[in-house]
DNA sequence: GGGTTATATAACGATCGTGGTATGTTAGAT
DNA sequence: ATCTAACATACCACGATCGTTATATAACCC
């Protein structure tokens, strides 16, 4: 089985990742979205519910693939330690200092 | 060239992120710290060079290679759709609770 | 200059994932 | 019962990349 990031190392499936964002669809559709062949796209739906970012729902003969969260919060996770390199704050006082401020605005 | 996530994607390349996570380290230091052969770690460190991950500093014989922010932060930027997901806020809300509160323990 | 240290690159073989084609399976429709 | 629609899977061949070994380059030391 490939790891997460083998996963996401594929712009065809971040594709379909992308386009399952907003809510199931169904082997298909994405099919005809992507251009893609119905047995290549069933392949890597293959790939992506093995790893964990989709979970499929029976319904006839139509299966509607769902984007689960776990495996992007593992590389949201994964990305942490590294965030303080971009992200300008001391241990989260940037972002406290914005919330005050907005608060502050909004009065 | 490999994609960021391609990149990402071989476990032993990660372990070099991580590794140089705190601080620049020479192709010997990595090499001996991951058990690898020392072309292997030079071919490692040149594509994550190639995709900006790393950058080079020349020292005499030595080549002191450094973290870069820039692919991990784009890394970042590929989530951020999805973060709803898994965090449960609407729209920074939490967030901001999250730092009044924390002012308010403070006092 | 000769030797050594540190690193990069070339060449090669082997492995593995990808994409295509053909076929299997299941459920609905007539 | 048969036909069709929707999807999954098996098999195969190509291509890419990984790791190894050998060699090249460059700078220091004596």
């Amino acid at each position: 089985m490939l790891s997460i990031f083998e996963v996401l190392a594929l712009p065809v499936r971040r594709d379909i990742v992308g386009r399952l964002r907003l809510g199931p669809k169904t082997v298909g559709e994405l099919a005809t979205e992507l251009g893609l062949s119905q047995p290549l796209t069933s392949k890597h739906l293959r790939v992506l519910r093995d790893s964990g970012f989709v979970r499929v729902r029976a319904d006839a003969q139509r299966r509607w693939y769902e984007l689960r969260p776990e495996p992007l919060r593992e590389v949201d996770e994964w990305l942490e330690p590294y965030r303080w390199m971009w992200e300008d704050r001391l241990d989260r006082l940037g972002d406290r200092l914005d919330a005050i401020r907005d608060e502050e605005e909004d009065r």
